[in-house]
This record gives C-alpha cells, sequence and structure tokens, in this order.
RNA sequence: GCCGGGGUAGCCAAGUGGACUACGGCGCCAGCCUUGAGAGCUGGUCCCCAUACGGGGGCGGGAGUUCGAAUCUCCCCCCCGGCGCCA
C-alpha cells in the first residue's frame, strides 16, 4: 500500500509512477476526492463529539448535585443521530478510499526498467553452456547476448514426453480424479524432487537462513496484506465455508507472519527460507502450458524471505537472487537473469529480477525464479514495523524464489537428456542416492 | 467440540459506569549532570485530523445498552488449564 500522505503532498510522482507501469492515472484523484470527502465529515464528527464530551462531563457533574439534567439529556441524543447519520457517510468514504487505494500498485524502484512485454526487459546477465538448435542461433543470440552455447542438431525431448513414456509421471490419470494441471509423480522423480528442496533448503541453512514450515492456509486479512487484488481472482484458492485461503507461495504465511507486530530494529534483518507446496488456480492462463508439469495447480517450493531496514533491502535483493543463482550454478542449468519491465510487474513488487532457464525441448528461456523487492508495500498493509530511536517505521520485505520443484525438474529433464536417460546434476547425487534415470 | 480462567501501550501491570488526561514500573529516545560510562533528574515514547493552537479516537475484533463504557450485554478471534475426539 502507498502511503496516503504521498498521495496528498505528491499526487504527480504518484501519477508518474502509474504511467511509467502503463496504468491509468485516474484512480488517484478518485481517491483523493473520497479522502477529501473523508476529512471533511471526520472533522465534522469530532466537533460533534468534542460538544458530546462537554456535555457529558455537565451531565455528570449536575447528576451529582442532584439538579435536573432531562433538557441536557434530549439535547445529547439530537448530537448523538447526528454523530450516527454522518458517520454513515464517514465510512463509506473511508472504505472507497482505503479500496481504491489498496489497488494502487507499489512505487517503482529507480533502476526497473521502463518498458513494456515481457520480451522487452534487459538480460543482466547470463551463465551456462545452452544447447541451442542451429536454425534458432540467432534469434538466441538476441535473448541472451554474449551467452555460451553448443549448436544440436536435435531437438531434446520434451518433458511431456519423457515422463508419460517413461513412467515418471501420470498425468492424464491426474486429470481423471482432478483435472488439468495436476500429477501423479512416479518413481524415481519422487526421489528427485524431494531431494531438490532438500538440497535447496541446506543451501539456504548454510547461509544463515532460518527453515520455516508454515501454514498452508491464510485468513483473508494476512492474505490481502501480502498479495494484491487481482490474485484473488486468478491465482488463490478459496475455502468452502471458511475463511481461509490456500497459499500460493511460501512467501504468502512468511511474510504476513509478523502481521501488527512491533520489531526492535537489532531484530533485523530477519532471514528465513520457506518450503511448502504451493497452491494456483491459473486462472489467467488458458492455453499456456497446458501439458506436463511446467505450470500446474499445486508444486513444492523453497522460498526466501527478508525482513529488512528501508535502507538495507536493495542490497538484500542482490544477496537473494545470488543465492537463487548459486542453487542454479550448482546445478548446471544454463540461465539468463533479467530486469523485469515496469509494465510487466505485479502491484507488490517495486522491483524484480526473474532466472529463466533456457530449456532445449522448448528452445526457449523459462522463468523458474522471481526475486522482488516489495520496500513497504506489505509491511503497510500488513502493519509490520520496527522501533528506530523514538519512531516507528515500516520494514522493507523482499522475496525470492530459492527452487521451485517442478520447474526445476522440467530444466533438468530437458538439459541432461542423454541417448538413454537423465543424468543427476552431480550436486544432487547425494541426496538422490542415484545419479541416472533410465530409459530402459 | 464441551467446561473453566484470561487478552489493557514494545514488555510487565493497575483500573469493574462519570476527576481516566488509562496509575505505576521496565525498555527505548532527547536534554541536564559527568573526563567518559553508570546512577540521578526533566521531558518524550499507540493511531487519526490540523501548518499550528488544539481536537478526536484507542484497552483482542465487531455490534449493542447508556447522556456517558476498559468497566454492562451479545457475536467472533486468540491464549492458558481440564475433559472429549483424532493422524
Amino acid at each position: 500500500m502507498i502511503d496516503i500522505k504521498l498521495l496528498r503532498s505528491n499526487p504527480e510522482m504518484v501519477k508518474e509512477n502509474l504511467r511509467r507501469r502503463f496504468e491509468d492515472t485516474g484512480i488517484v484523484d478518485e481517491i483523493l476526492e473520497y479522502d477529501m470527502l473523508w476529512r471533511r465529515t471526520l472533522k465534522d464528527i469530532e466537533s460533534l463529539r468534542h460538544l458530546r464530551n462537554q456535555k457529558s462531563l455537565e451531565i455528570g457533574k449536575l447528576v451529582k448535585k442532584e439538579k435536573d439534567v432531562g433538557p441536557l439529556k434530549e439535547e445529547m441524543r439530537n448530537i448523538n443521530t447526528k454523530i450516527k447519520t454522518l458517520e454513515v457517510d464517514m465510512e463509506n468514504y473511508k472504505n472507497m478510499r482505503d479500496t481504491l487505494l489498496m489497488r494502487l500498485p507499489n512505487m517503482l524502484m529507480e533502476d526497473t526498467p521502463i518498458c513494456e512485454g515481457e520480451e522487452n526487459s534487459p538480460v543482466l546477465r547470463t551463465w551456462g553452456v545452452a544447447k541451442v538448435l542451429g536454425e534458432m542461433v540467432e534469434s538466441f543470440k538476441k535473448h541472451a547476448p554474449g551467452m555460451k552455447y553448443n549448436v544440436i542438431t536435435q531437438r531434446a525431448t520434451s518433458h511431456v514426453d519423457i515422463l508419460e513414456k517413461y513412467d515418471l509421471a501420470d498425468i492424464s490419470r491426474a486429470a481423471k480424479v482432478a483435472g488439468a494441471r495436476f500429477y501423479y509423480l512416479k518413481n524415481q522423480l519422487v526421489l528427485l524432487e524431494l531431494s531438490l528442496l532438500r538440497f535447496a533448503l541446506d543451501k539456504m541453512v548454510k547461509k544463515g537462513y532460518v527453515p520455516v514450515s508454515p501454514p498452508l492456509m491464510l485468513r483473508h486479512t494476512a492474505m490481502e496484506g501480502v498479495t494484491d487484488f487481482s490474485a484473488f481472482e486468478e491465482m488463490i484458492y478459496k475455502i468452502e465455508g471458511e475463511d481461509l485461503y490456500m497459499i500460493a507461495t511460501a512467501e504468502h504465511p512468511l511474510v504476513a507472519m509478523y502481521m501488527n507486530e512491533i520489531l526492535d530494529e537489532r531484530d533485523l534483518p530477519i532471514k528465513y527460507v520457506g518450503v511448502s507446496p504451493c497452491f494456483r488456480k491459473e486462472a489467467g492462463a488458458h492455453g499456456k502450458d497446458t501439458k506436463g508439469i511446467f505450470r500446474v495447480h499445486n508444486f513444492y517450493k523453497v522460498e526466501q524471505v527478508i525482513f529488512s531496514k528501508p535502507e538495507d533491502s536493495p542490497k538484500f535483493m542482490e544477496e537473494l537472487i545470488d543465492n537463487a543463482e548459486d542453487i542454479m550454478r550448482a546445478l548446471k542449468l544454463p540461465y539468463r537473469v533479467i530486469n523485469i519491465c515496469s509494465g510487466e510487474l505485479g502491484a507488490v513488487a517495486a522491483k524484480k529480477y526473474d532466472i529463466e532457464v533456457w530449456m532445449p525441448a522448448q528452445q526457449k528461456f523459462r522463468e523458474v525464479v522471481s526475486c522482488s523487492n516489495c520496500l513497504e508495500y506489505q509491511a503497510r498493509r500488513l502493519k509490520i514495523r520496527y522501533r528506530k530511536g523514538n519512531e516507528l517505521q515500516y520494514v522493507h520485505t523482499l522475496n525470492s524464489t530459492a527452487l521451485a520443484t517442478t520447474r526445476t525438474m522440467v530444466g533438468i529433464i530437458e538439459n541432461y537428456q542423454e541417448e538413454d536417460g537423465i543424468r543427476i546434476p552431480e550436486a544432487l547425487v547425494p541426496y538422490t542416492g542415484f545419479d541416472f534415470i533410465s530409459f530402459s
């Protein structure tokens, strides 16, 4: 949430921010209009309440002297009626203002590129060696300037085919019992999934992050604090008949953890690594990645979350993305890091890096990691503050994938293919206990 | 799920219908004092409106009774204890 005081004092700045996100600016004036009405009504109410308080004291004194207070009481009833009427208006104005305010996206950081379209997000760096089809080389070079590659003559087999053919997953039966975008993992893939989770967790714990296994459902107030409005429509599952929502990432329960709390300055930074299943409706994704396990309704993810002092959050964002890259490098998956265009950013993030792994079957880079600095946007919604000297300040919150199982497995299946099976990345072998998934 | 006890500011804690301006303590911040630290003293330390003077609201959340509610009533949430159920 944006500070209403910023809107009052500098609406043009907020409008400019919306323009940079390629969004309509009308909402700013709308909010200010309701804010003005709210303040005006509040003032009227407060002067009436002042009057009430004075009269009430007077009545108290008169009652003690056993004098008649009948007429005064009558007057009070009138005042109270007036207040009640005005209070209804005031509530309406305030609700209108706050509902709109909650929809206003975060202020962008200065180094968020101003552009539209995911394909225009600048590439910050690349790592590893990509397997590129001869006819795709020119396009590859455009998408990953300077990145090393080997030319291959035959496209790698899609993970979708490998999964079903070699009994590593049963997607059609999952569709029978649950619908599209579900899956049964089987055999060594189950062990690979668990190995990936533990591998990523171990890496993060070594770096001083505190491991957390969070609640998988949240109340509306908590969820509303961490996500934007559209997420409820497009992403979040609701439990019928209860005030509970399934988490779409461990970021949600981890960030909401300190809702309505005041931290001490010396508690910061707080660094968590969460591990949890993630549940997503994928409502806005009809027709995209309809097969396989790339885009699914539930998967496991290891997630990093940091609560920091405002001045430290840019530094920690670099730390988070480096942690995630470190995991990709350990798995030897070729990737690029992009700085997401302002036009593609969600409402909550002020800046976002994605890691995209090169997928040799698709001959494309695909997102496997997302790293965001949310500044004080979530903290303000959730009232997470810390005491700095004598004043209270909002913390900054940051989050980043450490490792998401399904997409990472797709990356491994497509990048580690050999004639007769899938090689297991060396770093994982101590966890899996096997180094090869054989096709025979 | 049932019965009982509880929830007051960052923490502890008093207050059970009108002098509550929510007592007091701890912690924290600023100033005085000190060579420095500590102790001591003074002031400050929830939110909102207002440039300010000032005003309004806050006692787990919401609704109500009353001229007036931390205090009385109802609903909900959470914590502690006991009983029941359960992987």
